[in-house]
DNA sequence: CGGATCGTTGATCAACTTCAACGGTCGTGG
DNA sequence: CCACGACCGTTGAAGTTGATCAACGATCCG
């Protein structure tokens, strides 16, 4: 059933046989639409994610009603306003689906019993959020080192299948630039 | 000994009082005067830093040669460049003291070897990360949702402490803006 | 076919950087 | 204890990156 998480899981840990079908239980499937949304603004942080297919977009309005992306999760990948979720409050951060997506999601308490019934996972989800917050450093590296038309190409060129799959509209928006600036340093490229 | 280290982890989880005396059996401290070096660029990252007393400095150098924070650590914080700790590989990253600084260090198969002596500590790392990894996306969110001068005034009024603590052009190059800009704002502000 | 969605183009403009120079302060050595 | 130098914040002028705005084209989907 959800052998994908279980592959998942046991890339950090070890899972005892008998485990294989009681984690499942704490899971819910869940099929988006494209633009579908898991989760919005204003509301109660309940679920955390994770992608089984396809793409989430986690997004807030800026200042002046514009969709600012903060981060992208396809296969495998864990997402949840994690402060929110923490402290089980309400969220500035909207999910919604890049494309169709399918993903599986387990409330607060759900997770807290999870953790409680099979304490090995504390270690895989230590290890998640260990790569995560250690990837989002290099992120602010990149910000940070990196002039907007370098961050685009370095971006493009480390995740070739990526820039494929998505709108550019929302790649500007995740490394922080207007689509009519990506347009320019494209063509310019080019030439 | 290290009361302290133990205070911050039994926020946490639970810590069984025989294990008070085994767990700082894995530590060792580490005094540094103000700019010593704890890591620097092109060494192996062997080590995580539990700053105890005092505020360190996380950053690389840039193209320019010029040095570019990405990360402060004062009491009670963890620091290291996990992702090149994880994977025991050599790091870009320097990490110095601002002031007179006294940590605790685990080496990385020490940290392996505690975790599998006290495997209750795997969530009180887990929760260390998840909150590290929610602020760090969170401190993305400004980047993107505000300007250089809100993105100033919004930091010096959260942590008017932390302002007052360490020098005003690290605060500039932690938020990513020169020094020469910080004046130029703070003198508008004043009139 | 028709409308919404997404990328493109070019002009204008503001935010922020860069560079060079100066002044104050702190700490260290003589 | 004083003097010198390094360090840090400030100023102002000039320059550049990248945003904004408005308009147009292409494509996709119902």
């Amino acid at each position: 059933m959800s052998q994908q998480l279980y592959d998942h899981i046991t890339k950090y840990v070890e899972v005892p046989d008998r485990d294989y079908l009681r984690i499942p239980q704490y899971f819910e499937t869940v099929n988006l639409r494209k633009k579908g949304y898991l989760l919005k603004a204003g509301s109660r942080c309940t679920y955390n994610y994770f992608v089984l297919k396809g793409c989430l977009n986690m997004y807030f309005d800026n200042e002046k009603g514009m969709p600012q992306t903060v981060q992208f999760a396809i296969e495998n990948w864990w997402l949840s306003d994690y402060l929110a979720f923490a402290g089980q409050r309400n969220t500035g951060f909207y999910i919604q689906a890049v494309e169709a997506t399918k993903v599986l999601r387990i409330t607060y308490t759900d997770q807290e019993r999870l953790l409680m019934e099979f304490p090995y996972l504390e270690k895989y989800f230590r290890h998640i959020f260990q790569t995560a917050y250690g990837a989002s450093l290099m992120r602010v590296k990149h910000l940070y080192a990196l002039s907007k038309e370098e961050i685009y190409f370095h971006f493009t060129e480390q995740y070739p299948e990526f820039a494929q799959r998505v709108p550019q509209y929302l790649i500007a928006s995740f490394l922080g630039l207007t689509p009519e600036y990506v347009s320019e340093i494209r063509r310019k490229r080019l030439s």
